[in-house]
DNA sequence: CAGAATCCGGCGAGATACTG
DNA sequence: CAGTATCTCGCCGGATTCTG
């Protein structure tokens, strides 16, 4: 019986969640994925990803700098230059992180028409339950 | 002049970014890496998974549903008993998140020692900066 | 330009109670 | 057992303002 279940850690506080819980995060997802090799500056990155507020990049770059994943390098010259870089170990995250896009670029059509297909279920039941009376 | 980035989309209501902010969901991922090969029943994840609430859970796997990602299916039995699936498109998303995974297990050590030499370095800074008038 | 600091509103998520 | 339904609170994250 080759019962072979990889039953990993388990609990919330281990260090696999927590870290996971970072990686996972929506953006730190996204810078990892854009700093690819070359450095970029906050505004840059703040350009390149939409949506993303100032104090949130800010937040991120830091947690990133924090677990050893990018580098920040402070120019001192007026006006000022930060410029952000993957590390080796943020290097190879980037790797398994830029799998994890494009297999969501190979399959986002199948995805969004599971999705079609879920709603137009769910609504065509919801329809039946408004009449169930009906004849 | 090999200018090769990557800049992928970009727009924060994008199909990629979409789908990327629900597999990038903390609840989401767990359950796609346990859900490895065999079918689970609702109250085995719940087990599994360590401080997920009943509540997130079955939001988590409609979402997984709606998505094509996992089949739910229902006996009627008595107790009910409800068991979930990996689907051919979300055991193919499984073996990336996998990898993610098990990237996490081979570097938790040199992340949390750049976390610990981090708070070194920042806790240092405030010291100095507690007493700027020493001397 | 690249932040730090502050304020604050929405909603994500937990707790609880009820059901087929 | 495997959910729904409801209420509520905490805090995440956006907007704004102020610096080096």
């Amino acid at each position: 019986m080759d019962d072979q279940v990889v039953q990993w850690d388990t609990r919330a506080d281990c260090d696999v969640r927590k870290i996971l819980d970072r990686v996972a995060d929506k953006w730190s997802l996204l810078v990892i994925a854009l700093l690819d090799r070359r450095t970029m500056r906050f505004s840059e990155l703040r350009r390149a990803i939409d949506g993303v507020s100032q104090r949130m990049l800010t937040v991120t770059l830091r947690q990133l700098e924090r677990d050893g994943l990018v580098t920040r390098t402070v120019y001192p010259v007026v006006p000022p230059r930060v410029e952000y870089e993957l590390t080796a170990l943020g290097f190879s995250l980037h790797e398994v992180i830029k799998s994890l896009v494009v297999w969501t670029e190979e399959h986002q059509r199948e995805i969004s028409d599971a999705r079609t297909a879920y709603d137009e279920r769910t609504t065509e039941e919801e329809r039946l339950l408004q009449a169930p009376m009906a004849r």
